[in-house]
DNA sequence: CTGAAAGCGCTTACAG
DNA sequence: CTGAAAGCGCTTACAG
């Protein structure tokens, strides 16, 4: 945290033993620079940091902000480590900004009763963001009753005027559906309690969307629970006849499924595919690599972070749902369909 | 049009007869300035256009670009006048980069027969934004064969690699249904043809997820037809039984089922209510205010330039998907569900 | 609250 | 392709 100067062009040139003048041209792509050097520099400036003065100034308003970080504890007990994930680009973000983080986990007890976080009745935080949908209302209850700026992070309200970051569940599926689709599979599930968060449902809706526009109709009992109402985890159980393919709500349950698809005597992906969703499982839990849509858990910190600091300073910016789109990625666990 | 030079502070400074040091801190925000001046100084320097350096130079590079534009004729037939909307608002985004635009009409012919747009072939535009999905895989054609910079604006390709601005038809549709949720209905039905378009599919599935919500079951006979497959009007049969509310895929349908319900005895919205979605409507086509789900049009069009100044220019940019966020706009047409 | 003077960092115009 | 010198526009430090 020392308070070093900010790194200018000069310094650059003098690292690499050229003039300013080039570093200049480099950064702000003109011409005048052969482009192996140019790569050199770019690659340097980076390294070290650079900031146009512009940069400095519009970041040094928010420097030395404390950012709270609120978690419901419910996400960090299982295996869906995503959060953890999520919080450390957070943190990353934020001190990119020079910005401190204050984390703070958030018991379901304590959100059942509407406390404010410690951090915000103490006043420590100068925003809030949160990560994950807290029960009883309690996000809605923090927006309004604290005087601060509170972003919600990978979850939303209905009353879309909150600004959230989320990744986009309902392109994500479809684009999932129909990569299965694309592989010939015609009879395809869907893992995933539904309405136990928005997010199962806006990515059950998105692989209807793959469905409907092949004319396949959904069979109901090819949409399997993974959980209960309190979102604790069910046993999966594999429904008779099977479909040839399963999208699953995210990898940690795709995981889940392929254990028991093998513990009943199917290979995956010979017999049957499967893809999840995130890109993001917990090392050791699959052997094969697992077909999904990788999330941009960098770029949701980023806007997250950049939001609430927008938010701070009073510098206007775009309010209410952002969405970031993430892409598929193709492993192990989904093939073409074999034809007996 | 003239080659004028840029604005800057000591202009700003020499036309009120105060210092460059004054206009500095009133457009940074620091303090040492009188409110009231700060304010006056910021009116003038919008109205003069000033610009930072480094906003001069970010704008400078993509300066006298030809930005092609281009419509398939079939949505400038009909009364859906929001793609005039969006065209007019995407030249003054453009203009205010100072770039040109060339407007293109896209034949059906010439999309069937998949044929570069004239201002494609002749190398006059230097990128082009397609406004509306053109027939025959069109618009993914001419992202592969041209090898300058495309953008959809209010469409995608299934293909998500391809840089799209749309409007998020799925949220907003959730947003309108929930209203009408709020207001005490629960007999909703959906006025769109299925599969025609995405966004009537995203609009529709937007609805179901609110209607999955409540645990209210999606009845088939109260999604009503507005097209052909072709995407001609067609007569809007009402069903019946009727529900007591309908979503309608835009604002320009939900006029005409206005007219309908009105032509069938009755009142809107004291026996049912209805929604569109746009808030743009053509004027004079409904005497009364469509409550309704306002997409931000003039954002789109800012998003569409900015994104292929960027490709244009080489910066680096989110591509994919990108969607924008309206608000719902409560007018005359929907009201509380009356309990006879 | 305001501004003359000095300073900063980047860019431009030009020379090689 | 590269850089010494001059220049630009904005900001800082200081004085009133």
């Amino acid at each position: 945290m020392a308070d070093r100067k900010h790194v200018k062009m000069s310094d650059i040139a003098k690292e690499l033993g050229i003039s300013t003048v080039t570093v200049s041209k480099a950064l702000s792509g003109q011409k005048g620079v052969g482009e192996q050097l140019r790569g050199r520099i770019r690659r340097l400036a980076d390294e070290m940091g650079y900031q146009s003065p512009a940069e400095i100034r519009r970041n040094r308003q928010a420097a030395g902000s404390n950012i709270g970080v609120l978690i419901p504890k419910r996400y960090l007990d299982n295996h869906e480590t995503f959060y953890w994930k999520l919080y450390q680009e957070v943190v990353a973000r934020a001190k990119q900004k020079e910005c401190f983080t204050l984390l703070e986990v958030l018991e379901d007890s304590e959100a059942m009763r509407h406390h404010l976080p410690k951090m915000a009745a103490g006043n420590k935080a100068d925003g809030i963001i949160i990560i994950g949908k807290p029960i009883n209302g309690y996000a809605a209850m923090l927006q309004q009753r604290w005087n601060k700026p509170v972003v919600f992070l990978d979850f939303y309200d209905a009353d879309i005027s909150a600004d959230s970051v989320i990744s986009n569940g309902f392109f994500g599926a479809y684009m999932l559906t129909n990569h299965l689709l694309s592989l010939g599979h015609k009879e395809i599930g869907y893992v995933g309690t539904l309405l136990t968060t928005a997010s199962i449902t806006d990515r059950y809706l998105g692989y209807t969307k793959a469905l409907m526009e092949q004319n396949i109709p959904i069979r109901p009992e090819w949409v399997v629970d993974d959980r209960d109402a309190e979102g604790m985890n069910l046993p999966i159980v594999l429904p008779s006849p099977m479909p040839t393919a399963f999208v699953c709500n995210c990898d940690y349950i795709a995981s889940r499924l392929i254990r028991t698809l093998r513990e009943a005597g199917h290979r995956v992906p010979q017999d049957i595919s499967v893809v999840g969703f995130d890109n993001y499982l917990m090392p050791g839990l699959c052997d094969i690599g697992i077909t999904t849509y990788a999330v941009n858990i960098p770029e949701m910190a980023r806007m997250a972070v950049r939001m609430i600091l927008y938010k701070l300073t009073g510098q206007p910016y775009r309010s209410g749902l952002q969405m970031t789109d993430g892409y598929l990625v193709e492993k192990d666990s989904a093939a073409k369909k074999h034809n007996p």
